[in-house]
Order: C-alpha cells, then sequence, then structure tokens
RNA sequence: GCCGGAAUGGCGGAAUGGUAUACGCACACGACUCAAAAUCGUGCGGGGGCAACCCCUUGAGAGUUCAAGUCUCUCUUCCGGCACCA
C-alpha cells in the first residue's frame, strides 16, 4: 500500500489544474445557471494567516460542490491593495508601499495556492491598478456631476496617529478604529458623499434581502431613523424663530423650556443682537464645549448648560412664554440641533430640570387608554403617579392619553403625535447617520479626481483625463498640517484648468479606501475592460451576487458603504439592480489555542504554512469547515489535536481507497446501500446550508460503517465525490488511481434515491407515558398494531403495561410509539 | 436604557416537537510491540444497584403537549449593535 504523501499528491494536482485551466469561468455556459459566490478580498497585509484560509478555503467547499451540482459558478480573488494598513506597514520599513504591496501580493498568492482553492485568477483585481481606479474616479465624476460628492467645512474625526481624517464609522468607542488612538474633532473642508439621502432606501431594502436579521438590525440602528416632528417657536419680541425636532410632538402642551446645542448658529446671532443679557457667560460655555472632546461629552453626563437671559420663547400650542437654555446635552449634529424640553416625560429634560429648578409639567396620564376601560381602579392608581411626576419625583416616558391639552385632552397619545403636528408644525424623520466623509490625507490612496480652478471652482477632471494617476514622490509621510502628502508634488499638483484652461490645482486628497471596495465585485465580471468599468450585459449574467461571505466587522462599514454605492450607480442606470447582495453571511472568528484572538505578543498564532507541510491543505480545509457552523458568527479556538483528528479521518479514506481494501460481500454492500444514500441526502442539504461541520460528521459515520462491513468500489467513489469539495487533492489521487481519465472535480454530484434509504430493519423508541423505557426492531412499514405486538412480546417492556389499561397510544411510523397507560 | 443573538458532557459541537449528548477531541482499559509511537478494539453526562434495571440531567423557574434542548411566559448570565440621537 502507497502512503499518503500529502506534499507530493498536493503539488501535482495544483499543477495540473492550473496547467489545464480548470477553474477558468466562462460568462456563459449552455444548460448551466450562473451562481457568483463573492468573499471579501483582503488586505495585502504580508502573508496569510488562519482567518485568511478560513475566509476563502471553507467557501470554496461550496463552490466546488455547486460546480458538481451542475451550476457555471464565479469564485474569484483580488486585493484591495490601498490603505492604511499597507501605507504604515511600508513606512515602518522604510519601502516604497507600492513595491511592499506588490511582493506581499506575490507571496500571499503564493501561499493562497496552497489552499486548493478554485479561484479563477485570470479576472483577478486589484485596487492599485491604474485600469481599476480609474474607474473608481470616473464614479466619483459622475457622482459630483448628480451632487453625490459635495465639499464642506465639517467637524471630523482626526487620527492623530494616522494623521487623516476617519468616517464616523472607522470610529470606535471614541478611538480610531485602525490604531486605537483617541481621535481629536477638527473643522476641516473635505469631500463628501451624500449617503444620508439613501437613509430610508438603505433601511427599507433590507426587508427584502436574505440576509441574517443581526445584520440588518445592526443597519437599521446605525442609520438610526426616528420619525417625528419639526415645530417652530417664536422668539418673544423679535422676528426670528427656533425650529426644534421631537419624536414625541404629543407632549407639546408640556414643554416647559428650549434647548439649544451650545453650536448652534442662533446662539451666536443672540449674543451679537444684545437680545441676551449674559453674553460673557454664554460665550465661555460654548468654548468649553468646543474643548471638550466627543468622548468627553459622552463621558460626563452631569447635566450643565445656561440660560440665555432676557430670551423667552412662546410655545406655539399655547402662547405661554418659555425660558431658553444652551446645554451640551444637545448635539448639534442631529435633528436641528435645538429641542423642546419636556421634563415630566424625558428622562434627560427631567434630570436638566430637576438641577436647574424648571416647572414640570405632566400632559400623558401614564399607561393605555386600554388599561384605562378595562381597569376601573386605573384612575385612582394613577393620580398617585401623575402627582408624583407633578412633583418632580420621577418622569413617565411612556404613552397614554393626553391630559391637560386643551381640546386634544382624553385622546390617545398616538393620535395626538399626528394632530398636533399637523396643527402645529410639519411631520419630519431623522437619521443617526451622517454624511460620508472620503477625503483622506493619506499617500496611499486614489487621488480625488477633482481641480481647483480659481475661477472655475472644483471641477470634475473629464473622462479623457482619468485616470489621474498616483504620482511616484520621496517624501509620502503624512505631514499632520491637514494636508495630504500629494500637495507637496508640486509638478503634479499643477494642472490647467478643464474648463477655462486657466492654471489650477489638483485636489491632493485620496480617497477612503472603502471606496476602492464599494464595487470591486462588479469588475470581476469583467476584469479587463478597458473601455467601461464592466460590460452591462456581462453584470447581468453574474449579478446580484448569490452569497456574500465576509467578516461581521464590515456590517456598518463595507456593507452599508457598498450597498449606498451601487444604488447611486443604480439611479445613474449603470447597474441593473438595486442591492448587491442577496444572501449574505458573516463567518466566525477563529481563536488560538487558548481560546483568544490570535496575536504574536500572546504567543498563540497559528501558522497555516506549517500544518499544511505536516498535515496536508487538505488537512487544513477539512479541519477548519469542521470546527463549527460557518454561517454562524462564533469564535472557534483552534485545537492542534482536532487536526490530527481530521487527518485520521483522511487516512482512512486513503486505506479504503487503495486496490486490496474494495472487497466484501455483496449483501453486506445492499446493506451499505442505505447508509450510503442517507450520507448523500445529509451532505447535499447541509453543503448548501453551508453547515459543513456536520456534512463531514455524516462522512465520518459512513466510513465507520464501511470500515466494519466493507465497501463496494463504486460506492467508494460515490463517498469520494461528496468528499471532493473538502478534500480535492486526495479524491482527486484516488479518483485518477481507480483509472479515471478526466478530473474528480468535473464529475456529477451523486444523487440519493429515497427509497434506496430505507433500512431492512427500523429501531422504534417505545415510550411508556412519554418515558423511554428500550427500543424494539420492526419492519420500516410496520403498523400500530404490529409495533404494539413487538413490545407486549417483549419481556422488560410488557412488564409495565401488565395490569395497566392502554388509554392511548400514539405510533410515529419508523421512529417512536408513546403507550398511554394508567 | 433600547434592539438582536446565545446558554447542551472534561472540550469543539449535533439533534423536521418524537431514543438528548451524533461526529471529532481528550481520557481510561485492552490488543499488537522487547518497549514506545502509530494503528485497531472497548468504554466514556451524573447518581444508585451483583444484576435486570431505576432515578436525575440541555442556565433557573413555571406553562402548553401523549411527548419540550426545541413552543409560550418570567428570570439569570454572556456576546454583538446603538446609546445624552430628543
Amino acid at each position: 500500500m502507497h502512503k499518503y504523501d500529502h506534499t507530493k499528491i498536493e503539488k501535482k494536482w495544483q499543477k495540473d489544474w492550473a496547467k489545464k485551466g480548470l477553474y477558468k469561468t466562462k460568462d456563459k455556459v449552455l444548460g448551466k445557471k450562473n451562481h457568483y459566490l463573492l468573499t471579501e478580498f483582503p488586505y495585502p497585509s504580508g502573508n496569510l494567516h488562519v482567518g485568511h484560509w478560513y475566509a476563502f478555503a471553507v467557501p470554496d467547499i461550496a463552490a466546488r460542490a455547486l460546480r458538481m451540482q451542475g451550476k457555471n459558478v464565479l469564485y474569484p480573488a483580488g486585493f484591495d491593495a490601498f490603505g492604511l494598513p499597507a501605507e504604515n506597514a511600508a513606512i515602518k520599513r522604510g519601502l516604497d508601499p507600492r513595491k511592499w504591496t506588490l511582493q506581499n501580493i506575490a507571496y500571499m498568492k503564493k501561499q493562497m495556492a496552497s489552499m486548493g482553492a478554485s479561484f479563477d485568477w485570470s479576472r483577478e483585481v486589484q485596487t492599485i491598478d491604474p485600469n481599476y481606479y480609474r474607474w473608481t474616479q470616473w464614479m466619483f465624476t459622475q457622482f459630483l456631476k448628480k451632487d453625490l460628492a459635495y465639499r464642506k467645512e465639517t467637524p471630523v474625526n482626526w487620527c492623530p496617529k494616522d494623521k487623516t481624517v476617519l468616517a464616523n464609522e472607522q470610529v470606535v468607542g471614541g478611538l480610531c478604529e485602525r490604531c486605537d488612538s483617541p481621535v481629536e474633532q477638527r473643522t476641516m473642508l473635505q469631500w463628501n458623499l451624500r449617503i444620508t439621502d439613501y437613509a430610508d432606501r438603505l433601511v427599507d431594502d433590507l426587508d427584502a434581502l436574505d440576509w441574517p436579521q443581526q445584520i440588518k438590525d445592526s443597519q437599521k440602528n446605525w442609520i438610526g431613523r426616528s420619525e417625528g416632528a419639526e415645530i417652530d417657536f417664536k422668539i418673544d419680541n423679535t422676528e426670528g424663530s427656533i425650529r426644534v425636532f421631537t419624536t414625541r410632538p404629543d407632549t407639546l402642551f408640556g414643554a416647559t423650556y428650549l434647548v439649544l446645542a451650545p453650536e448652534h448658529p442662533m446662539v451666536a446671532q443672540l449674543c451679537a443682537n444684545q437680545t441676551c443679557a449674559n453674553t460673557t457667560e454664554i460665550e465661555e460655555y460654548v468654548g468649553a464645549t468646543k474643548r471638550k472632546s466627543d468622548l468627553d461629552r459622552q463621558e460626563n453626563r452631569e447635566k450643565t448648560g445656561v440660560k440665555l437671559e432676557g430670551v423667552d420663547a412662546v410655545n406655539p400650542a399655547k402662547e405661554e412664554k418659555i425660558p431658553v437654555y444652551i446645554a451640551d446635552y444637545v448635539l448639534p449634529h442631529y435633528g436641528t440641533g435645538a429641542i423642546m424640553a419636556v421634563p415630566a416625560h424625558d428622562e434627560r429634560d427631567f434630570e436638566f430640570a430637576q438641577k436647574f429648578g424648571l416647572p414640570i409639567k405632566c400632559v400623558i396620564y401614564p399607561k393605555t387608554v386600554a388599561e384605562m376601560t378595562v381597569d376601573p381602579e386605573y384612575k385612582q392608581k394613577n393620580n398617585a403617579l401623575v402627582a408624583e411626576i407633578v412633583a418632580g419625583k420621577r418622569c413617565w416616558s411612556g404613552g397614554g392619553p393626553l391630559i391637560d391639552s386643551r381640546t386634544y385632552t382624553g385622546i390617545s397619545w398616538i393620535e395626538a403625535k399626528k394632530a398636533i403636528t399637523a396643527a402645529f408644525g410639519t411631520p419630519k424623520k431623522t437619521y443617526r447617520l451622517r454624511d460620508w466623509i472620503v477625503s483622506r490625507q493619506r499617500y496611499w490612496g486614489v487621488p480625488i479626481p477633482v481641480i481647483h480652478c480659481a475661477a472655475c471652482g472644483a471641477v470634475p477632471v473629464p473622462d479623457k483625463d482619468l485616470p489621474v494617476k498616483l504620482p511616484a514622490i520621496k517624501d509620502y509621510l503624512p505631514s499632520g498640517d491637514g494636508k495630504s502628502p500629494l500637495a507637496k508634488a508640486d509638478k503634479w499638483k499643477k494642472v490647467k484648468c478643464p474648463q477655462c484652461k486657466g492654471w489650477a490645482e489638483r485636489e491632493t486628497d485620496t480617497l477612503d479606501t472603502f471606496v476602492d471596495s464599494s464595487w470591486y465585485f462588479l469588475r470581476y465580471t469583467d476584469s479587463k475592460n478597458k473601455k467601461v468599468f464592466a460590460d452591462k450585459k456581462k453584470m447581468k449574467e453574474w449579478t446580484p451576487v448569490n452569497l456574500y461571505s465576509g467578516g461581521a466587522e464590515h456590517t456598518t462599514m463595507h456593507l452599508l458603504y457598498s450597498r449606498f454605492w451601487h444604488k447611486a450607480l443604480y439611479d445613474l442606470k449603470l447597474v441593473n439592480e438595486p442591492e448587491p447582495y442577496t444572501r449574505r453571511m458573516n463567518r466566525g472568528l477563529i481563536m488560538g489555542p487558548d481560546g483568544q484572538k490570535m496575536s504574536k505578543s500572546r504567543g498563540n498564532v497559528i501558522d497555516p504554512d506549517e500544518i499544511v507541510k505536516r498535515l496536508g491543505g487538505d488537512t487544513v480545509r477539512l479541519y477548519l469547515a469542521f470546527i463549527g457552523p460557518f454561517n454562524e458568527t462564533g469564535s472557534y479556538p483552534w485545537n492542534p489535536d482536532g487536526v490530527v483528528g481530521v487527518r485520521r479521518f483522511l487516512e482512512r479514506v486513503w486505506k479504503l481507497g487503495q486496490p486490496e481494501n474494495a472487497t466484501g460481500k455483496p449483501a453486506v454492500f445492499k446493506e451499505l446501500e442505505s447508509s450510503l444514500h442517507k450520507m448523500i441526502k445529509k451532505v447535499t442539504e447541509d453543503v448548501a446550508a453551508l453547515k459543513f461541520n456536520t456534512a463531514i460528521a455524516a462522512m465520518m459515520t459512513f466510513i465507520n460503517e464501511a470500515e466494519r462491513d466493507g465497501i463496494s468500489r463504486s460506492q467508494f467513489e460515490t463517498l469520494l465525490k461528496l468528499l471532493a469539495p473538502f478534500a480535492p487533492h486526495i479524491t482527486e489521487e484516488l479518483w485518477r488511481a481507480g483509472g479515471h481519465k478526466k478530473s474528480i472535480h468535473l464529475e456529477k454530484w451523486p444523487k440519493w434515491d429515497e427509497k434506496k434509504m430505507q433500512a431492512l430493519t427500523v429501531t422504534i423508541a417505545v415510550q411508556i407515558n412519554g418515558k423511554v423505557r428500550g427500543t424494539v426492531s420492526a419492519q420500516p412499514d410496520a403498523s400500530q398494531e404490529d409495533v404494539l405486538a413487538i413490545v407486549q412480546g417483549h419481556a422488560p417492556l410488557a412488564k409495565h403495561l401488565e395490569n395497566q389499561t392502554i388509554r392511548r397510544v400514539i405510533y410515529v411510523p419508523q421512529r417512536l410509539i408513546n403507550i398511554v397507560i394508567g
């Protein structure tokens, strides 16, 4: 018997498949349906870690199985090669980022070959390729022309370590997502994309997607849509008014003061007009707020604020004068930056009113109208509650019927929302989401294709001048003064204005890398095209993506950005569908053997290359697929002993595949036949559901039986085909050793036969009063009476039935009989 | 605080309302061996019993059902998202 020499076998077949172009994907194959299986393309950060294997080798099982099942599968690969990680690493080593990135890509591709992944490399996409980023720039200019991209002085998150602006999504708990430095607030002139214009569609269109609820909910939370009203409050003795946003217009009669964010433009205006009596105090407070970082503002929740002395607003519902405050608990960038405070019915307003001794007015009678009619003692119970609210002992933020609200008194808060909005304001939706700031003050990115002209303003670079190539410069270190390193590339920067032909300057910021990755999957469908970013007909063959597999960290970043980008392209009639990905799954995380995140400092890093060398790529694939359910976001510790377990399984398959072992009695084969068909069914269904772990378990169960009883060659080859997507090399070797000329990966997927799944006898669980008391064997088609007779003839079970009346019998054929006695 | 998800042996995990702990790992014993490794075989949730067998067990408690890990309610803990968002 030959030894299972994984290194020799894997190298041999990897070479053979590449030579024959086995995984080159045609756009159309007669009689086959197209299927687009996408995994997030990696940063070329250095070398492949176990996480990369998990991300690419496991979905490859699905790609291979789908091909055998008659689908024409696109399973492409590429590199998201611009961006901070690559650049920072290059700076640390004193190398040119381009050179460093390209080296990494070459090395990672070499490593990727050891996975046996069935990527079609002829479609490779690299975001640093001018033939790619030309289209990134082109799309940006299209957005600019449609006013989807705009430049504005914006309060921004500034990372002092990376020396660049960050998008809201890239700030996690006040820290930079990349380097964990505390983020500072600055105001800078930045390019924005109007993602907020798409907020409603980004929320509403989620419902139709086959995505995990968790991702949908997270995106909805992130967008944070709330529906309410905008209401104007006149400022007494002036022409001006203050507009507030509220989700509780029903509590308008309980508004006892207004609060403006310190940054609200009206504050400066009122001070300038000498309307306020305490200008100095106000300016001090505004200044103190500006000096606070977002983090400070979030942490210190003790309510502070200053009254605008001499300024009164008028509650439009009852023409009553109420005071106006500024306080930093009101945020400038949400709603209108001003609120009507209803201390009786809002926790924060309540706290503020307590501290500043402001009146509290109860206008909602606690609990619901339904309760009021059902419970006759309702009033008595709740009068006490109302008294507590008015006395400032507590607040009620729930619903109920209105009180003390003139003509609205007595109606439910739900109705009152509509009625009061109609009478005193306008309906308004507000979002937590902010526009996407895409300017980055870094070198290693796509130059923003804009020319600034003194006469014409910001002019998009014309199509014929694209791409605007990233120039090779010597000093690409970020300066920290808010300017991109490209600002120092004088020669490159100086151009003629495309409109007036006068001297002008290029924009020197580069684009956020999330822009690059917002459309890469479209390019895979037509990666070599020089006329358009992808031919619309070719996109139609493949998109939307059937299944997109990736990491949970992209839930409110890449996944949201690319949905927006795609919708914008859709509105420009450049793509065929409004949503890019039909089905999405987030995979889990592979941890170190100690259950902790793998890191060099912890010394718990598993090197996939070493395992491949020692045990083989097939073993690594199989182990990662076996470690836990792939379509759930758990974290799975790498167990070095567990790897040996799946290697043992492959050894047993190898042994069973040797000619001298393909023996056994035909009668036994017949018995095994039912197990075989059960396995085909289980593996087929589990692979479709991405439950690779239980699919492997089914194959292990089968081989346990086959080893015991013997297996025929044809039965063994069926097993090989099912195993082929999981362990492509060993199965190819055993398949060819059996005399087959063509690759096993071109074979058809086995089909199961329900009739053949039928075992000769079945085991039936016997319950007495719902308690399992034992099992009996019976013919599969046995009737309830047959089984009952068997039970009564079976002494240990019959004992339970002695001197008992059988009241009821529940019989589930081939599974269980429950005899109810007593 | 709001919105989601989860909790099963020593470990990773498996179970269309129908024999809980499949499959793998670890462990124990046995075979082979001078010995070890590898391999093969047997056992392996907890408790009681010589045994047949009995009792308990899917985070806790209640409920629905002939039957609940699975459905319903209450609670606990952990994980993810949002959070002074009006």
